[in-house]
DNA sequence: TTTGAATGAATGATTTTGAATAAAAGTGAT
DNA sequence: ATCACTTTTATTCAAAATCATTCATTCAAA
């Protein structure tokens, strides 16, 4: 067998399964450990995989790429549900703000098609951007490693030379006595320009931030309008007591 | 058999099968292994295929991804080089702004513990820089997805609420009378703004940019340092002649 | 016949390969 | 945690395969 087929056929049975054991490819192929021990080498110099102990795994992708870590979370068929209905709110040529986080994430797959340009402080949303194709702009300042997000005061500076048809934040608390909060002042002050920069804000929630306070507030809960999942959880009906409080689910 | 008969056997086959061994060949066809071997030469000279130890194999490998991270990291090592040359010139507390581009890219494993601050419109630096604990600003404004770059008027703006003590750029074409010169006049817009918010500026190319021009100007050859490879090479040593040039070197 | 291109064989250099070994990393029990 | 045990990895080396080069031969056309 070809040195080029081996290699070939590694990155082909990688990019099916994302891991590969070394002893399944020497089974696999007609070849020695050792020759495949060089091959997982020179791919790994070619950057094509990386190497792991016990065979190799595709390789990491700028870091930015959200499908790896999408699977980790938690809720992600909820923060789906959320993202769909919320991008059903996008009018085609829109220019909305997306915030970023993982909820906001889910957002974009549907958005395609919207003919919408977009303004967003998320580094995880981008490679969706991209290949969405969607017109896209990005706030500038600080890097807050943690969340892949930019924030500070030259972010909120950035935003305020921009107006938008509609906001969609991200939030960590919701309650309707102690309004919208979120654990980071920076990221506070950012959701706050951006309610007051558009025409009509969404905050994107999981029912598990309903009636729950974090640190610091970004604004009143009437401001905006919630999309969460859970259409008959008490704390949903709870909420929709308030009179002016705006809550969809799907 | 005729000698183009082979070739043309040689090239369905490959066309078949996607690579092919030479003794393959050689049973095949009725002709020695010397004789194989020759056609295979000819065909690649003739860009046909591509030769490989043992046979050989299409140039558009099917569903061969990584062709394209290996066309990224071509002249991986001389890009390496001037990186490592480059962040040998950053001081300890320096404020940066790094260019998008691959060899900038190259600095950032050797700019670690400088306590360097950084500003850059590369998005493909940012995996880097993230694991280097490098404290980093993101400029603001319209994404290109063929470069992953920050570009555009907003770029341009956004860069001028600063000042850099280095800023280090890639560079397309260097010519001691044409000036430097970059494809994109949106890029070059923003390389030109880096130099003037600059107390001194560094370029980088590889040797194959000495001597280029391309189409938008970003300024002249005197303004910046350049950070090339290859010392002996005629063009460096040409480009020396000139008084008011300055060219540096591993 | 002479010329020149194409061929095949032979040579030595280079690359690839598989096996052997020691070092390193993971595993699991105490 | 440490320790013993297993698996995986890195390194080295010799054998095998492949390659580049040279040279003599063949064959066709001038």
């Amino acid at each position: 067998m070809l040195t080029t087929e081996r290699h070939q056929l590694i990155l082909a049975l990688l990019k099916e399964q994302g891991t590969i054991k070394l002893q399944d490819l020497v089974e696999q192929m007609n070849a020695s450990e050792s020759t495949i021990r060089r091959d997982l080498v020179q791919l790994e110099e070619m950057k094509a995989l990386k190497r792991v102990h016990g065979g190799a795994a595709l390789f990491k992708q700028k870091g930015l790429e959200p499908s790896i870590n999408e699977k980790k979370h938690a809720n992600h068929v909820e923060k789906q549900q959320i993202g769909k209905l919320a991008a059903s709110y996008i009018d085609n040529g829109d220019c909305v703000y997306l915030d970023a986080g993982t909820t906001i994430l889910e957002m974009i797959p549907y958005m395609k098609e919207k003919n919408v340009t977009v303004l967003t402080n998320g580094l995880m949303h981008l490679p969706l951007l991209m290949e969405a194709d969607i017109k896209t702009f990005l706030v500038g300042g600080k890097l807050k490693i943690a969340t892949n997000a930019i924030v500070g005061t030259q972010a909120v500076q950035f935003l305020s030379d921009y107006r938008f048809d509609k906001c969609f934040l991200g939030m960590n608390g919701i309650h309707p006595d102690y309004g919208l909060t979120t654990p980071d002042p920076d990221e506070a002050l950012l959701k706050m320009r951006a309610i007051q920069l558009s025409n009509k804000s969404y905050v994107l929630a999981d029912r598990s931030k309903l009636f729950e306070t974090t640190f610091a507030r970004v604004g009143s809960i009437e401001e905006v309008t919630i999309i969460t999942d859970a259409n008959d959880e008490e704390a949903v009906l709870s909420l929709r007591k308030h009179s002016n409080v705006k809550v969809v689910t799907p």
